[in-house]
DNA sequence: TTCCTTGCAAAACTTTTGCATTAAA
DNA sequence: TTTAATGCAAAAGTTTTGCAAGGAA
């Protein structure tokens, strides 16, 4: 099986901008992480590896859980997605690396992006001594108005 | 089994407080569940249900893991205690249910409170219609610093 | 050939559930 | 006595791993 013959009816140039930045990592590009990099990085998304594994069958791929995982791992290793955790029944592939924060609505499930301008913080806690910020995971849960 | 058998040598305040608490969430106060909550609720803390049941069972406790998770959703189904959500790998419960953010030390695994004060927003985003933010989850992640 | 990737199945983990037994009101 | 809680084992859901087979360099 080829390149060509594994990515479905991605865009083009979606192919191509998916070789670049796995490239840029050095991870090979074959048939299974193609379709996973051109399903999943195709916009800003947030998906579990059941969603992933199921559409890509649903495509008519040849792919397995175990790899579906590990190229999910691979790609977060590498920087290409984030992994979220939500609520702790699973892990959430955001395909969105650049710094952004989510809501959360409780009530139907969904996970919404949030820009970092939306949000400023006008005072943080030293970090404990030793340490440096990694990183900020913020969550805005939202609950249905009952009005 | 009664309570005093039931509770080890936890201090006679505490246990008081663990059957106020509960009385007033209307849950039985049985042998079990005053065993996990005179252990949770002894101070601000995060445990997992695996170091519950182990704690519980090196004190001579006779407890069941379905049990220990039983009333841990219980005692958070009535806000006693919270449930936390930092890597995905397992849930912790947190006995402190004040508002409050949290640091965690990815090298270490170590989660450490922030209090509220120690943390203000100067702008957050407008929430989608018909939905109200029903709580802020925050969790600032620290890495060694290299020097 | 040599190394890496894949699929499959099984294992590992965390959490939930069914059901007979036990304890509490 | 009547209802609720417990323990055990099994099941369920998610994620990882071992290993033989397949594919790329």
């Amino acid at each position: 099986m080829n390149f060509m013959d594994s990515i479905g009816s991605s865009a083009p140039e979606m192919v191509v901008r998916c070789q670049r930045r796995m490239a840029n990592c050095g991870i090979r590009p074959t048939a299974q992480r193609m379709r996973i990099a051109t399903l999943l990085l195709a916009e800003p998304q947030h998906l579990s590896a059941e969603q992933i594994l199921a559409t890509l069958r649903g495509n008519g791929a040849r792919v397995s859980k175990a790899t579906v995982y590990n190229t999910l791992n691979l790609f977060a290793s590498h920087g290409l997605i984030r992994q979220l955790s939500v609520d702790g029944s699973r892990t959430w592939f955001d395909s969105n690396v650049d710094a952004h924060y989510h809501f959360h609505d409780v009530s139907t499930g969904a996970l919404i992006d949030v820009p970092v301008p939306e949000v400023e913080f006008s005072r943080l806690p030293p970090t404990p001594p030793g340490t440096e910020v990694d990183g900020i995971d913020l969550i805005i849960r939202l609950r249905k108005k009952p009005s």
